[in-house]
RNA sequence: GCACCCGUAGCUCAGCUGGAUAGAGCGCUGCCCUCCGAAGGCAGAGGCCAGAGGUUCGAAUCCUCUCGGGUGCGCCA
């Protein structure tokens, strides 16, 4: 299914035939050689660096086994040319055949063309939003959001088993202030006349909280005293605060496999037990931190605490795991965490933070490394934060006033499809400019747009060649005669077809949804390109008097429009079937 | 002070894990509709890939250092 890979074996026979032949030393390595679509399309359809690779180690001039390579290439029913080029590049022109017998098998194949088997079945974990359950998500939880799942989209079409899991930070002292700011709601819902002090939340969202829980329990908790009611409320706000989580993502289009509470790790020997697990492998011990140097903090102190020994596994200091009073730090339910996935089974790990949890990195892998005694990867992927604009102008967000854009205040401006395409268009690393106007704008200029029309143009020429009387469904597609498919444009219009597999497979080796998203850009391009063509070459019009010829042409549109709704649904956006 | 991320056209960003003359959009210049939707396309100008060394056949990409920007740095999760 990928036209490199099988060239690159092809190249790899000649190499062993070759070795064979002694033309080349035996027992050589062909790890390092590989075949790419060359920069330049004037240099052929591939390219392969093999000689330049080879010719250090086999004590040979680069040009001289391009030459010899050359030779068996040519014998191959799918190459027209080789040619050898600058220091040793070998530039292999392919026959038409071979870029229309691909269009046949992207028609055969549908959206599962390009699905990869990288992944052979293993298990993966990815691990993204896991948002603290005391409010609404806001933008930078939607960029993790849409950056996780299209993530675990790519990994599932790169056949990987993959588990969606949120973990839900419901441990800590944050949701107590969040059942604080309930009750105080819950009094207000009953007339009474409540302040807000520093350290609760005063956000509207807990309004409708407070009085759900009124209509649940009356005034029975009314003037009582935190004992008697914290608990209750604190499940009856969470609970709330998980439900509103779970449409917020259910408006985005992203679904959980697991919600993993962390509450779940106390009290039941699941955080002791993680910890005594790297006791035994002799990473724990009693000791004193040193302070940062340069920015001592000014109430710093030596106290001794509970450590665990990271350094060991790459981390620059030891980490606690133990605060002076002897509770646990929230380093060590994350470790119990990532125990408990890689006790689940899962043959590697990926979690998505935001960029302000840059610093859990490595301690984070450290864990990991020594839990699974190196035997589970860990990846973590950084999503930068995304600046706000609107009309060009600084977008201010101020949790204090209140005025924070939350992920429902994007959705529903620009919808789910806009929200998440332009939240891919950049690496997960990099900051993101989104403007509320810009991403509605339907020009080139966005990205959104840009595919949607391809994708667009390609469902109006089959509606204008069924109108036309011109049968076009998918039988009478795959039976057409595609060698009527000859011009420059076309075939290379299918070539870059041809790329979608690769490309799935890079992306997913690397972590890297966006690559989709530029591909599908760079795909549209060259499909637009094509369709301008037809106002100057009317023979490159899609839709044709000659039925046959038509069906050619829109065999190669309808494959375009099969690889753009296949990558669209990888990034989770619907294809469009015409523009409004 | 230390760690991680970033630095590529005037602006916003890609660059396929080391390949050929570094790409795209916007902006600028000039073209293409008696039109298969021009909501598009074609062409041109624009670069010391922050800087300096190193590794090699070959570096924007890998290593070291420097300079700039961001983030984080024991009882907040």
């Amino acid at each position: 299914m990928n036209l490199f890979a099988d060239i690159r074996a092809l190249v790899l026979d000649c190499l062993q035939g070759m070795a064979a032949d002694g033309q080349l030393p035996h027992g050589m390595s062909f790890d390092n050689v590989t075949v790419e679509p060359p920069r330049d399309a004037a240099h052929g359809d591939m390219a392969t660096n093999a000689a330049m690779v080879l010719a250090k180690p086999a004590g040979q001039k680069p040009r001289d086994i391009a030459e010899a390579l050359a030779e068996r290439l040519r014998t191959d029913a799918r190459i027209n040319r080789a040619e050898v080029a600058g220091p040793g590049f070998l530039n292999l022109r392919l026959l038409p055949g071979v870029w229309q017998s691909m269009i046949g098998n992207i028609l055969t194949a549908g959206t599962d063309f390009g699905r990869a088997t990288l992944g052979q079945g293993k298990r993966i974990n990815v691990e993204y939003v896991s948002a603290n359950p005391t409010g609404p998500l806001h933008v930078g939880h939607t960029r993790g959001a849409v950056f996780g799942d299209a993530l675990a989209s790519l990994l599932e079409f790169a056949g990987y088993d993959v588990t969606r899991e949120y973990y839900i930070n419901d441990g800590g002292a944050q949701v107590d202030v969040l059942a604080r700011s309930v009750y105080l709601r819950y009094l207000e819902a009953h007339g009474q006349k409540v302040a807000f002090p520093d350290g609760t939340y005063p956000g509207d969202y807990l309004i409708a909280v407070g009085e759900a829980l009124k209509e649940k329990v009356g005034d029975s908790f009314v003037d009582k005293g935190e004992q008697f009611w914290l608990a209750d409320v604190r499940d009856f706000a969470m609970d709330a605060m998980m439900t509103m989580i779970r449409e917020d993502l259910a408006a985005l289009g992203v679904e959980m496999d697991v919600f993993y509470s962390e509450k779940s790790l106390y009290g039941t020997g699941r955080i002791e037990a993680a910890i005594d697990d790297l006791r035994e492998k002799g990473l724990i011990y009693e000791g004193v931190l040193e302070p940062p140097k340069g920015k001592t903090p000014e109430d710093w102190e030596p106290r001794e605490q509970t450590l665990f020994k990271s350094t060991e596994h790459g981390d620059d200091v030891d980490r606690p795991v133990k605060k002076s009073d002897g509770s646990w730090t929230y380093f060590a339910p994350d470790i119990a965490y990532h125990y408990d996935k890689v006790q689940r089974g899962f043959d590697a790990l990926i979690d998505v933070f935001g960029a302000d949890h840059g610093g859990y990195v490595k301690r984070m892998k450290a864990a990991v490394s020594a839990l699974s005694e190196g035997a589970v990867p860990l990846d973590i992927k950084l999503c930068q934060l995304v600046k706000l604009f609107k009309n060009g102008e600084p977008f201010k967000m101020s949790k204090r006033a209140g005025t924070f854009v939350t992920l429902r205040d994007v959705v529903d401006q620009v919808g789910p499809d806009v929200t998440r395409f332009v939240m891919l268009t950049r690496k997960n690393d990099a900051m993101l400019d989104f403007d509320f106007d810009k991403v509605m704008e339907q020009s080139r200029e966005n990205p959104v747009f840009y595919v949607q029309y391809a994708h667009a143009r390609v469902a109006s020429a089959m509606r204008k060649a069924t109108e036309a009387g011109i049968p076009v469904d998918d039988a009478t597609l795959r039976a057409a005669d595609l060698s009527l498919l000859d011009h420059e444009a076309e075939l290379g219009l299918a070539a870059k077809l041809a790329e979608w597999p690769r490309l799935v497979e890079a992306a997913a080796q690397s972590n890297e949804p966006h690559r989709v998203a530029f591909y599908l850009y760079e795909l549209a391009g060259t499909f637009h390109a094509l369709w301008n063509k037809g106002n100057d070459v009317p023979s490159l019009r899609f839709v044709q008097d000659d039925p046959k010829v038509t069906a050619a042409k829109i065999a190669l549109a309808r494959a375009t429009s099969v690889v753009i709704a296949a990558g669209l649904g990888i990034l989770g956006v619907t294809p469009a079937q015409e523009m409004r």
